[in-house]
DNA sequence: ACCGCTACCTAACAAACGTTTGGTAGACTG
DNA sequence: CAGTCTACCAAACGTTTGTTAGGTAGCGGT
């Protein structure tokens, strides 16, 4: 596993999760992250950007070359700062950790990034796919080599556990991720927590919705919701 | 299943799948339809739309208030669209059918209407999360209804197969439908077909990916990407 | 032959957008 | 104390946007 762990080294040292900027650049960044979280790409013009930041819109050409240049930052942070949390989560498990607690793990990790660190994580997911196409495809080989992590995490998983060797994993990392990041098209609802989501994927994931054999004597209990 | 049946005949008959409308209003719909699941609801202007049917922009006021009443159009046709396919695939089973024939039916209904049929399908999926405040606020409830389909859907199966009941099926379904709709992100790639996503969707969604007791003499089998 | 309706067109509007230019207060530097 | 650099502002530019107003060719009905 010394793959995750020189992949995370590459990695720019971020001291801070959250960084509480208050400088110009910064700031800036903060501030679209926030908004492009909250009203999408095209609701976020850069007199938005700048009112809040308590500037004027001129203003942020002295830090940024255009408005893509701030998008393709504020995407390139996200998927950073998901990445690396997921990475620190799962490389603090001792080598040995069997495949449910490495996948709870990671999944606990994104959701985590996704809907509790929020701004930059979350902006990501909701504005990738209103940006226009060249910043798009910019972001491609930063979104490419994080997915690339969980391809790995999912084949070292099949090997510890002896997973079902019919599954094609690189349909189920997609169907995975697609589910993760979907939560945050519902999870303010108050539907279920961090903690439970992850469970409930996780479990989701390993068993399936059938029936274990040695639990077939439960079939009776009764079907939540 | 009756229930079913009384929400279908609620929708207007409509006679043609895919209707290659000649009229101007049926075919500014198709238009838009087509524009936004390509570029996304910014990009998309009301002289592009215009353009691509032969007319200039002024011209669409004569039969849309708005813009956004073309959007709402669009987006409600779209659900409607993926909404009377799956239905009339679940219904066309026999009345007995298993919970792996009604969940394979059902979530090969719905990917074939977003991924095969196209336009009004994949640009809701597409522009959803773009579109303004008031327009999703308004189309809540069609979604809302097409949504409790597959609770009712999973409530059956779970009945029929005695799913195991510490599942719950409400996040189930959210997983579900993100994991079918997030397709429309990659499928292009040629990564897989209909069918295969299908059925590895299904498979998953069942029995998990841990080795079935039955299944664990073949742990050494080898492993797919 | 005339009416009225349908389905468009032309032309313009105000607003909002990303971006550029020229300028400047204040801190730092020699 | 003069000069330079940083980090902004004020004002405008050209373009694009959704939208509206007024006009009109062609058609069916009478």
């Amino acid at each position: 596993m010394h793959l995750l762990a020189t992949m995370l080294t590459k990695q720019r040292s971020s001291i801070a999760i959250e960084p509480e900027a208050i400088d110009g650049r910064g700031l800036i960044l903060d501030t679209a992250a926030r908004l492009l979280r909250e009203d999408g790409y095209a609701a976020t013009s850069l007199r938005d950007i700048a009112a809040e930041c308590g500037m004027k819109a001129g203003s942020l050409y002295y830090h940024f070359a255009s408005k893509d240049e701030i998008i393709g930052e504020v995407l390139r942070i996200g998927v950073e700062r998901v990445s690396d949390h997921v990475r620190r989560a799962v490389l603090a498990l001792p080598p040995n950790a069997d495949a449910r607690t490495l996948l709870h793990t990671a999944v606990r990790a994104h959701l985590s990034a996704l809907l509790e660190l929020h701004d930059y994580t979350s902006a990501n997911v909701r504005i990738f796919g209103q940006v226009p196409a060249p910043v798009r495809e910019a972001h491609i080989a930063t979104r490419d080599a994080y997915e690339h992590f969980w391809t790995e995490l999912l084949k070292r998983c099949a090997k510890q556990a002896g997973w079902n060797p019919r599954r094609d994993l690189a349909l189920t990392r997609l169907f995975l991720i697609n589910a993760l990041n979907g939560t945050l098209e519902w999870f303010s609802d108050g539907r279920a927590t961090v903690d439970q989501i992850t469970h409930e994927l996780t479990e989701l994931m390993l068993d399936g919705l059938s029936p274990r054999e040695h639990d077939s004597k439960a079939q009776k209990r009764r079907v939540r919701i």
